[in-house]
DNA sequence: TTGAAAGCGCTAACAA
DNA sequence: TTGTTAGCGCTTTCAA
C-alpha cells in the first residue's frame, strides 16, 4: 500500500548499468538503427530490467519535437465528440502522435483557457471545433506556428484549414425535405440557440428554406439545461399543447427527437401521416428505438479522420498546403418518421 | 489561410522587449510576488502584446514538476466514464492540476502502452479504472513515484489508493432486493464477461445472493458488440422466447436494459407485476424513457472527486499519507420496474 | 527587488 | 558504430 520514493531513473542511470554511453542508450531505445545488436540487446536488457520511462519533457526540450495533437472540443458527454475522437485515434495511433483533449463546455473563456494550456505544451498540431473564437484565441492559433483544423462546421473562414459539413446547408436540405414531403405546419425544438454556433446555422438555414416556400416556423421550443431526452419529452409535450395543428417537429438533435418520439408513441401519435418528425446526428445508441427518428448524418467519424490525416501530413512534411476547406457531404436519412416525398 | 513561419516566442524575447532580465520576466509570469508593480505591469504587457506563451516542456524540466494528472479509462463513450471526469474537472479546475486522459478500450496491452506514454511526461499522479492490470502496469505504477488511486472498483488489492464500490456487493444486493420482491425465475442478459471484471463482478456477487437462497439463475444472455440500446432489444426478445416463465430480469447495465424495457413495453408485459426489470448504472441520459428502469446508482461523481482530492492532497502535500481503499455505498433505486418488497 | 550562473534529462550535430 | 559537446527554454539557487 506505500511505495518506494524512487528518484525517477534516467538515461545516466541505464547508461551506466549497461555500460554504453548515454547517447547510445538514447538512440536505442528511440530505434535508431544504427547501433549493433550486441549493444542494442545489452541496452534494452538493461532497461527493461530496472523498469526504465523516458523522460518525455526532456526529450521534447531537446529535439523541439512534441508528438502531441490538442484536441479542443466542447463537450464529450455529447455523443458526438466521442465519434470524432474514434476517428482522430484512428488515424493517429499509426503514427506517434498523440491526441491530448481538451473541454470547453461551450465557453469561449474556457475555450481561451484551454487552448493556451495546451499551447503552453507546444503540440504539433490542433483540431478544435467551430469556426467561432474569440480574438485572443484566433491570434494564439495564428501565432503559434503549427497545423490549425477546425472541424465540424465550414460555414466560416478558417484560420487554417476546416473540415466538417455546412450546418446551414444541413438545415435546409431537411427544410427541403420536409416540405416536398408535404408537411406544412413545422415545428422548431431544441437547445437555446446561443454558444452553440452549429445548431443556430441549421436553424437559420431550416427557416431559409421554408421561407424560400413562402413558410415560417410556426413554432418554437427551447431549452438549456437537463436530460435531453426528458426535454425532448416534455418540449413535444409542451408545443402540441399549444399547437396541436403543427404536421411536423425538426429537432436540434437526435436525442431530445428521440425524448419527443417516444412520447408521441406513447400518445398513439400517427408517425409519419399526420405529423413527421426529424432531428439531426445520427446517433447510433439509437438504435434500438421502437421506430427510426429521421436524422442526418453529421459525418463525425469522417471528420475526425480527415481533419488528425491533415495534421500528420504536416508532421510528416511541414512544407506541405494547408489543406484550406474541406466540406463533407451528409446525407438525410428518412427512417420511420418523416414521409418520402 | 497561411501562417507566418513564426518560431515560437521565447521568455528572451519578451525580456529584450520589456527590458528586463529573464529571471524577472519568469518570475511575473508565474506570479512569484517579489516583483515590483512598475516591472509587472512592463513585463505582462510586453508579454501580452507579443502574444507570448510560455514553454511548459522547459519549465517543467526545469521545475522537476508537471501538473499533469493521468487519468487512465477504458472507454469514453461509455456514459460512466463522462461523469468521472466530471467529477475530477471540479476538483482540478481549482488547482493547478490538470487531467489528461488516455483510453484502454478494455486492453490490457493498451492499457500498458497509454500507461507508459503518459508516465513518460512525468505527472503529478495517476487515476486509472479498475484493480486489475498486467504485471508491467503494476510495475510502472510501483515505480513512478507518485500518487496512483485506482477507482470504480474496490473488490481487490490496490497499488496505493483506491476509489470506488464493491461491485460483489452491488450485484449481491441487486439480487437481495429481486429475491424480496418475490420473484424466483431470474435471466441475466449483459456484455460478454471477459475484459470488463466489473460487470463480472456484479455478476457473480448476485449469483451469489440468489444461490443463498437456493435459487440458480435460470438463463443468461451475452453480447459483445453493437447499440447496447439494440443489443438489449434483441436479448430481451431472445431470452424470453427461450424461457417465457421467468418473472425478472437483470442486466449488467441500464442502456441495454432501456433497450429490453422498450421492446416489453410495445409487447405489453405488465412490469413490475409480471416481471421485474433491473439495470445498472443510473444513467442520467436515460431520463425520459417511458418508466424508469430499476438501477442502482454508481458514484460516478463522487468517485471522481474522491480520486482527484487524493492526488491533489499529494500534490499539495507529497508525505501525506495513500488514502487506501476508500469505499463508497451505492443505493438502489426502484422506478417502476420493480416491486417493492 | 533584481540579476547571474548552473543545470533539469535529453537529443542534434559532429567527431572519432 | 560509438562517443563528445553543446544546447533546448525555463527555474532554482545564490549573490548583489
Amino acid at each position: 500500500m506505500s511505495k518506494p520514493p524512487t528518484r525517477p531513473l534516467t538515461l545516466r542511470d541505464v547508461s551506466e548499468a549497461s555500460g554504453v554511453s548515454e547517447m547510445t542508450v538514447s538512440r536505442v531505445l528511440r530505434n535508431r538503427g544504427d547501433v549493433s545488436e550486441a549493444t542494442r540487446l545489452k541496452v534494452l536488457s538493461a532497461a527493461k530490467r530496472m523498469g526504465y520511462v523516458p523522460n518525455k519533457i526532456a526529450g521534447a526540450l531537446a529535439s523541439q519535437r512534441v508528438n502531441l495533437v490538442a484536441v479542443i472540443i466542447p463537450s464529450m458527454s455529447n455523443m458526438v465528440f466521442p465519434e470524432v475522437m474514434t476517428g482522430i485515434s484512428r488515424v493517429l495511433e499509426t503514427s506517434p502522435l498523440q491526441p491530448v483533449v481538451g473541454i470547453t463546455d461551450y465557453l469561449p473563456e474556457k475555450e481561451e483557457k484551454v487552448l493556451y494550456e495546451m499551447l503552453s505544451w507546444r503540440p504539433s498540431g490542433v483540431i478544435i471545433a467551430g469556426l467561432e473564437h474569440s480574438d485572443p484565441s484566433r491570434a494564439m492559433l495564428q501565432a503559434a506556428g503549427i497545423p490549425v483544423v477546425e472541424i465540424m462546421d465550414t460555414d466560416g473562414s478558417p484560420i487554417d484549414a476546416a473540415v466538417g459539413i455546412s450546418h446551414r446547408r444541413a438545415g435546409r436540405e431537411m427544410g427541403r425535405a420536409i416540405l416536398r414531403a408535404g408537411y406544412r405546419k413545422i415545428g422548431f425544438l431544441g437547445t437555446r440557440l446561443g454558444a452553440d454556433h452549429r445548431a443556430r446555422k441549421r436553424f437559420e438555414g431550416f427557416t431559409e428554406a421554408l421561407a424560400k416556400n413562402g413558410i415560417e416556423i410556426a413554432d418554437t421550443e427551447f431549452y438549456s439545461e437537463g436530460s435531453a431526452l426528458a426535454k425532448g419529452r416534455e418540449m413535444t409535450q409542451s408545443i402540441l399543447a399549444r399547437r396541436p395543428d403543427l404536421d411536423c417537429l425538426y429537432y436540434s438533435n437526435d436525442i431530445v427527437g428521440a425524448g419527443g418520439l417516444l412520447w408521441m408513441i406513447e400518445q398513439g401519435y400517427d408517425i409519419p401521416n399526420k405529423i413527421g418528425l426529424a432531428g439531426f446526428n445520427d446517433v447510433s445508441l439509437l438504435q434500438g428505438l421502437p421506430c427510426k427518428l429521421a436524422t442526418m448524418d453529421s459525418c463525425r467519424t469522417e471528420i475526425g479522420r480527415r481533419a488528425a490525416e491533415i495534421i500528420l501530413a504536416h508532421a510528416e512534411n511541414s512544407d506541405a498546403p494547408s489543406a484550406g476547406k474541406v466540406e463533407l457531404t451528409p446525407t438525410i436519412n428518412f427512417g420511420d418518421t418523416l414521409r418520402l416525398s
